[in-house]
DNA sequence: CCACAGTGGTTACAATTGAAACCAATGTTA
DNA sequence: TAACATTGGTTTCAATTGTAACCACTGTGG
């Protein structure tokens, strides 16, 4: 197979810290550089803000969502979620109603105008992100699928549980 | 086109998008809860910020290096630099000397003490890594490198040339 | 009912970040 | 060598984000 013979990189010293090996540093680098160009695309064209978008994913699936909802779906907090409603309404993106059994409860909906943006962004994320795998083999990508989804896990349990040690 | 029935996970529609598998979301939630847990571990401890300790892991390895070389290095901008190297030098984790052929060179180095922390940050960064993959089988770990590898230059080829499309 | 705890959501303020202007030193060219 | 462009680095100001306080409403126990 593809082995290249030179020196395993596993034989680091224990002392020093490779950053650009470390996987959280790659992480970070990786997601800002994606998240980066990827709201340059649909933000210029649509003054969408990222957790605007995420707003709207979410309610291009599903209706009726409140606020706390969405924050639910999102892994976005209350504030955000609510910034991001506001600035949806100014676009007229999304529509917001009173709940009639909670007043303090409002329900929020893409408007035909963001059901259009939705639609017409759907197909370019989907496109940025294929664009991102292109050079990934179909083993990989299932792979890393996995992968990403046990990280997950075990990230979620940091920020819920303590953290290691302690 | 019709609905190909062979894949079911895969059978996904077209013109909806399931936000949390879209790998760029992922990479997101993943990547901030990540360091989020991280930085509190050590920003308690040292007094760090993540722009702080990526300066120091670096100076940890190489030696005599200006802010303009950190640049290189860590993917921060000249100015976050700047402000790190000035948080690590009020901690005396770092020094700043001259460089007398070019006056407008400075030359950074770790400290004694910065020498220190760097020695007690290190391992505590390793077992961090560790855990967030401790759920991973060792085939895993090396599939994870080669594809972040690849994400990492499509994603520095958006931020270097322009996006798709466009 | 009426205090009072809990929920949904917004506002206010502080800390962080990014972009552009800026200063000082060096290099280049005429 | 005077002018101008470039480089290294800092400062300034505006935009973004996070935390906590807050208001309005609902549900519950006395």
């Amino acid at each position: 197979m593809t082995n290249d013979p030179k020196t395993p990189d596993t034989a680091e010293k224990q002392d020093e810290l490779r950053l650009e090996k470390f996987l959280p540093y790659r992480l970070s680098v990786l997601s800002n550089r994606v998240s980066n160009a990827i709201s340059q695309a649909y933000g210029a064209r649509f003054h969408l803000t990222i957790p605007a978008w995420r707003v709207m994913a979410i309610l291009g699936r599903f209706q009726d969502l409140s606020a706390a909802d969405l924050v639910e779906q999102t892994a976005m907090d209350k504030v955000a979620i609510s910034r991001a409603v506001s600035s949806l309404l100014k676009n007229d993106y999304i529509t917001r109603s009173e709940d009639p059994v909670d007043r303090r409860r409002q329900v929020l909906n893409l408007s035909e105008l963001g059901r259009e943006v939705y639609a017409r962004i759907v197909p370019l994320a989907q496109q940025y992100e294929n664009d991102l795998i292109a050079s990934l083999s179909a083993e990989e990508r299932e792979q890393l699928d996995g992968i990403i989804e046990k990280l997950l896990v075990r990230a979620k349990e940091w920020s819920e549980r303590g953290l290691i040690d302690e």
